[in-house]
DNA sequence: CAGAATCCATTCCGATACTG
DNA sequence: CAGTATCGGAATGGATTCTG
């Protein structure tokens, strides 16, 4: 054998693999991490962790976030029910967006997840430079 | 006051926050978070968690990939330094990918976020389902 | 085998205008 | 204030073809 170990076809971290990409659970799966890939859905997120916050207040809270994007974020978020949405009935409206409890549950892996980006950047960038490098010269 | 508690201007997670957007650093946090969200880089990731594969080993291994989109996405990897490739001077061709040390350290924190996922898919079906069941009737 | 290059359809997203 | 609706440019990604 050529490679370090191999007992049948190719493996992959349960979890990870394309083997659960079969499975129901598979589009949740997904989902979360399309959120967290997803630059305004984090930068939403961070923003209500510290609390509810107005629709105006997170557009203009979030640099360079159109209300497009914001609207389409916050309806994602809602939807699968990390985010709450709160209509006043007043004149003028006043809609507050808050964390859910499902929500708050999700900070924890993701921050973790950006302290991971933080305590390597050093190396990325390194490997980047490297990279950029070598290949400038062809 | 009317929210839970502010003392200024909007407040965010600092590691989440677009405050940190402005710093150096930030960059390479999205990098790290781009990755996390991208369907194939996932995948790659947990295949090659389990040892060193090939090209083609990749290829087919993870359902539904196209060569430009392993290609393509062998290249981010490598460049950020989350994968080493080595190409074996032998006819025909054999390049191996790998998980790096880098690479190795960076599954635990996104085992943890797909385990989050996988913890509240049931959540999170209701959640879209009760919410696409309201708008249905609209 | 392991890719690089090209073509083309789809999707994404910002800007803008309009509404209750 | 808090959206919705529409349009057009940009980016994404699959299929295909070509190469060392």
């Amino acid at each position: 054998m050529t490679t370090t170990e191999q007992d049948g076809p190719v493996r992959q971290l349960p979890v990870l693999g394309a083997s659960c990409h079969a499975d129901e659970a598979t589009s949740e799966v997904r989902a979360v991490l399309d959120r967290v890939g997803d630059k305004w859905s984090t930068l939403v997120l961070g923003t209500l962790a510290s609390g509810p916050r107005r629709f105006t207040e997170l557009l203009h809270g979030i640099e360079g976030i159109s209300q497009r994007m914001l609207t389409l974020t916050l309806r994602q978020l809602e939807r699968d029910g990390l985010v709450s949405r709160t209509v006043h009935a007043v004149v003028p409206p006043r809609v507050d967006y808050a964390l859910t409890d499902l929500g708050e549950t999700l900070l924890p892996p993701v921050v973790a997840l950006v302290e991971w980006a933080f305590a390597h950047t050093d190396a990325i960038r390194e490997h980047r430079d490297a990279y950029d490098a070598a290949q400038a010269e062809a």
